[in-house]
DNA sequence: TGACTATATTTGATTGCGCGTATATAGTGA
DNA sequence: TCACTATATACGCGCAATCAAATATAGTCA
């Protein structure tokens, strides 16, 4: 098995390296506006990359950041990496995610982000070339 | 007026600059030992110092952090600045909080702060020179 | 006023982070 | 096998954050 993805998700009892981990992740404005949309249901790369408008290594380097901090999971299908939320295993990690959906409603940014991507749907149902 | 407090308070309409900022205070390992004293109670500077045994610029920098991101004010006494928790005026900031009162009670090295602040007490209840 | 104490800030060096660019990898289909 | 697509990673740069040490500020008391 070459996947470590059991070894990165954050243990029940948590350290200040592995708090402070999971803060960093929601300290950056991409990787913010990522979580938010991860908050409303799974994508790949593509989608993001395109609601986002922001390069695709770009948009890979902090998924690669929050999959590292046990905040999102991936799964191939095909040629496309469909990333969704981490199930939250430790109270700090639900509260988090708990910002996503109640607390940042009202940040502009970030709701606008959500309106494009009701929109504009994701390539995932299509099954199309990403637009 | 010189002192610019009510500048430096997050606002109740958040944006991501603001969000970031105070994931950031919260990013830090002592910044957030700082925060989980200050969730027991008023302390002043020499305290924090004693209880976490880092230099005293290094404490008076991470305030002066945590000051700016609207997440904790002082109150002088005499030669002593006394610091306490802001009060949160966003459901954002409340999260935050709850995270020091009920998700970081498992993090060992929190609860190690918390409990050398309770056998030492703090030097505001003596008014005596800081140990 | 001057000595003393608690706290704040500056300085200069170092480290960490995010970026764009280029390249590598992995899967598909001919 | 080869061409193509989606995604991941390596490299090098510039900026921001942190630290220790030194110094400045502000308040107290004689």
């Amino acid at each position: 098995m070459k996947t470590r993805e059991t070894a990165t998700v954050t243990p029940p009892g948590m350290n200040v390296k592995a708090v402070n981990l999971m803060f960093r992740a929601f300290s950056d404005h991409t990787r913010l506006r990522i979580l938010n949309l991860l908050a409303q249901g799974e994508l790949c790369v593509c989608d993001i990359t395109a609601i986002l408008d922001q390069s695709q290594p770009k948009v890979s380097r902090h998924l690669a950041y929050l999959r590292r901090a046990g905040l999102v999971r991936a799964r191939r299908e095909g040629l496309w990496m469909h990333y969704h939320l981490a199930p939250a295993n430790h109270a700090f990690h639900k509260n988090l995610l708990h910002c996503l959906d109640c607390c940042f409603t009202d940040v502009p940014e970030l709701s606008r982000d959500r309106a494009t991507l009701d929109q504009r749907g994701c390539c995932n149902g299509t099954k199309e070339r990403c637009k």
